[in-house]
DNA sequence: TTCTTTTCAGGCAGTGTGCCTGAGACGTTG
DNA sequence: CAACGTCTCAGGCACACTGCCTGAAAAGAA
């Protein structure tokens, strides 16, 4: 159970379906190939059963046509992603993460001051406890 | 300079040159299979290459010998990661990964009482902000 | 010389990715 | 009915990347 290996492409089809809700491969091709014709119908349906496969989406037959749901959130792709970072480069562990974070968010402004200086003192000695780099 | 495009035995490598710093193929070699031949030794050549364009690595040549040096470290590789999902996920915008962050950080049992509190607080005040999900 | 070490150039099989063709199944419309 | 459009499935293809390896040359050590 691994939502991780997702490629760009994959991602725009999940985008779509976080979007549209359940929805047809027509629905979904008009959305990423608006005058698409028969390939790109075929395409997006290929991408859908590699997204099958990967348990990031299911498949339901309503009638003649498939419905296909999103299984996972932006949130699921996130977590999974931030794991595995963590794995590769600490071993697992999530707190190295927090702290290039906040720079991060500090230097993109995206927190108010006071945001800021609460997260800031609380890394301070979370990397004061650790011994860092 | 995207230094992002690691794969996991690149990883190895990068670990190896933190670790070692400044090291010769045959330093590496030595240290990722130890009863390596030529084969192994050649392998490393070829990825550090590879590292080398990637523009995480520089080679130094001191004397007969090259000398790697790692230009990357492992915080650079969180942070370019992090960008990373916040653009693939989110547009760019980073404050959408601080509440899984802070969430699994709180179920990995990695965060005491206060700083849990600390953090969640903060979180809340932020999802509120914003329209999530 | 002979042996060892380092280096460079290049290749190769396996896999993943994105895209596409072709053909059949089914219903609608003339 | 026949013609048409839509949906579906099976399969393939070119390209790129990844990890690994061979072969041979250059340069010092014995």
């Amino acid at each position: 159970m691994k939502p991780k290996d997702i490629t760009k492409t994959e991602l725009e089809l999940l985008r779509s379906l976080w979007q549209l809700g359940p929805a047809t491969i027509r629905q979904i091709t008009d959305r990423l190939y608006p005058e698409g014709g028969h390939s790109h119908y075929a395409t997006v349906q290929s991408l859908l059963g590699r997204l099958e496969v990967k348990d990031c989406v299911t498949r339901e037959k309503q009638g003649r046509v498939n419905v296909f749901t999103a299984r996972v959130t932006r949130r699921d792709l996130v977590a999974g992603r931030l794991q595995e970072t963590a794995e590769s480069l600490y071993g697992g562990s999530l707190r190295p993460l927090l702290s290039p974070l906040v720079s991060r968010l500090a230097d993109a402004g995206e927190l108010d001051e006071e945001e800021l200086a609460t997260l800031s003192r609380l890394v301070e000695k979370l990397d004061a406890e650790s011994v860092e780099e």
